[in-house]
DNA sequence: CTAATTTAGTTGTTTAGGCAACTAAATTAC
DNA sequence: GTAATTTAGTTGCCTAAACAACTAAATTAG
């Protein structure tokens, strides 16, 4: 049956927490992705960072970085230069536009987001924190 | 912080678990995707279904239902008739390559899945199942 | 019975993911 | 110091998701 087991439980909620960031991206009028705002934040957090490292701390692939960051620079959220020291990397950081959208909506998104955790008691998201780490664990290759 | 907060972890489970059905698929030597897994599963236990009931069952939209649909036909693992008594839906079936994928590889790929399951105890299936549904219940629109 | 609305499905566009093949720079091996 | 290997990133190809706009059949409202 396609039953709604746990696997599939998983995925949802994972679609739906999605969905969720997109809507609050949406209904602030700010025409970004929810992916590509993760990699913002992630760039805020971490100026001058390459693209491989981005990837590695979101779990995305080369090309698929690549692909982001281009879309990120073509609409000026984000500079990419050419690293001094290794000229096969890039240093990314975020432009005045970039600063300007994160400022303004971090505290903001952070604030929503952790409102979907409200009803969970710490101890539970420890809890579900410790039963994802053991299916992660069980289905690795 | 990027750093790896429930939503996070339930985002990479999922997507691990997406890539370990992957896998099985591969190692088996199946040609398709996890997702062409899932809807050729769906149709096997809903022999006759619409476009629409299928999306219902796996969360995914119309055009996405649709497209796979038409590749699933083309790759002639379905068949998909137009309805007696409604003319606007189509009646989606197995074919007989359809049917012996699925029964070559239900079983075995049900039973590998739940092999991820394996070191949780019921109990602690039932919890995680619940705390999901907690923050579902919690972001929803 | 006709008009308006709903329902089932398709097409177009854009973003993202997965995988392979590739370029060019950097590192290591000898 | 040159050859082989590794590393960073890009491109191509295909699947899938999200969203809007659309067609055509079915249902409902008057």
């Amino acid at each position: 049956m396609t039953e709604k087991n746990i696997y599939f439980q998983i995925e949802l909620t994972a679609r739906k927490i999605r969905k969720f960031g997109q809507d609050i991206l949406n209904q602030h009028g700010i025409n970004i992705t929810i992916e590509q705002w993760l990699v913002l934040k992630t760039i805020s957090e971490h100026e001058g960072i390459n693209q491989l490292k981005i990837g590695e701390l979101l779990l995305k692939d080369k090309p698929t970085i690549s692909r982001m960051i281009r879309n990120l620079v073509k609409e000026e959220y984000i500079i990419k230069e050419t690293s001094n020291h290794d000229l096969r990397q890039f240093v990314i950081s975020l432009s005045t536009k970039g600063k300007d959208l994160i400022n303004d909506l971090y505290p903001i998104i952070e604030n929503i987001r952790n409102q979907g955790l409200s009803n969970l008691s710490s101890e539970e998201q420890t809890t579900l924190d410790t039963l994802l780490l053991k299916i992660q664990d069980n289905i690795k290759s």
